[in-house]
DNA sequence: TTTAATGTAGTACAAATGTTCTATTCACTG
DNA sequence: CAGTGAATAGAACATTTGTACTACATTAAA
């Protein structure tokens, strides 16, 4: 138990039930009952769940309609629909180090903001993998090749190595440049092939290429 | 009423409680009850309510989880929850004609498919007017100067003109083809620019130019 | 004209659900 | 050690809510 805890931060309980709401209400897309969090949380009494249902209110987690049955809603997201999230980290320029997550892996406090994807992107990107996504804002023209341009949205799939003709984001060492380019490994030097194939591609060697994640999305508003 | 009718065509009172349903949750967070709906609907008892609702359900447009307390959920949207949602009217290519809403204005039978935009970005599109939106699927790689690739979704927002250095969707009367566009009035000439500043524009004639609307958003999803 | 299907209307009941009350336990503080 | 606040626990009550039942009205089909 957390005595004496004026401030936001939960007890053990607390952050389950919290829990419980968020993935109850993502599978049921209707709200759980006090009942439904005594039971999926396995407490012993409803009235120790309305007591942590109160003060979850209080600090600003959740909201609730008095005596109207499921009247819980999460306060975290616009209008207390489950959205799709990912961690905006940052932004990505040629001539900038790639912000990356953390070695910890990625958390939303690591995060700079949140952006939301389509659901069907969202699916189609998940068919290819479980690591977790992030998005980089595009700074400048110089992925211009890679037709995004500044101010896009990248997200990103993180791994070291990506298959034959898949986009990339890397770190190339000699020219201290961040790139989007699709991968080709012909033996002794790697092809980056610009999207626009209208464009000429480079060659480099193996070691001045550093993969940090697979380009999965784009999005563009456009001012 | 609409008597021996096995189509899913509603009735207007189904099609009154349908909206109210999506309404209520689109304000709410959770759905309405049966008496909720009643309410809001003027309907003089429950069971007309439970009635009409059975009827939703067989055609498809909802769903109810027995003896459950607001348990009616859409079957429009995945897993429920309003989503943004706009119609893909079809495709857009160089040499094909534009795929164009119709004289009635967009309604969702209209459209192919519906697609749905992340909410900051369709706050930030609704900023700079209140007109419909579409999308078009793009074919080919002929949009690939505006930075647009084939297979990219393009948001459009119907008009029939545009400020200078604005993005367009146009026909090409002359040359028989769509074109997006950046478009200048440059006086007894368009400037058509390409998104891509290292590409040259191009000059028409105002009596070739068709625009058809405002490209305001792109999204692409890479394989 | 009769029958059947669809839709309406009111009422009542059972179950679901939120909240309250009382008692107890635990941890911290003076 | 006693007092206080936080948290737990069970039971009960009140209200909300879904569904069933019965009866009637309207429309379409035979």
């Amino acid at each position: 138990m957390n005595y004496s805890n004026p401030s936001k931060q939960l007890s053990i309980k607390q952050n389950r039930i919290l829990r419980f709401v968020e993935n109850f209400i993502n599978t049921n897309a209707y709200p759980p009952t006090v009942r439904d969090i005594q039971f999926g949380c396995e407490i012993s009494s409803t009235s120790v769940v309305d007591y942590n249902l109160r003060i979850l209110t209080q600090k600003g987690h959740i909201r609730r309609s008095p005596d109207v049955s499921r009247g819980i809603g999460l306060a975290g997201n616009k209008e207390g629909f489950p959205r799709n999230m990912i961690p905006l980290l940052g932004f990505v320029a040629a001539g900038e180090p790639l912000t990356l997550p953390s070695s910890e892996g990625l958390t939303k406090e690591d995060a700079y903001d949140q952006v939301e994807l389509p659901t069907a992107m969202l699916s189609g990107i998940r068919l290819r993998g479980t690591t977790d996504l992030y998005a980089l804002r595009v700074r400048g023209h110089s992925m211009i090749d890679a037709l995004v341009d500044d101010g896009d949205l990248v997200v990103i799939q993180p791994t070291t190595s990506v298959n034959d003709g898949e986009m990339a984001v890397a770190w190339l060492r000699e020219e201290n440049e961040a790139t989007l380019k699709r991968i080709y490994n012909e033996g002794s030097v790697i092809r980056l092939q610009p999207a626009n194939v209208q464009m000429a591609p480079l060659f480099v060697s193996p070691e001045n290429l550093e993969i940090q994640g697979r380009v999965v999305a784009v999005l563009r508003t456009i001012v």
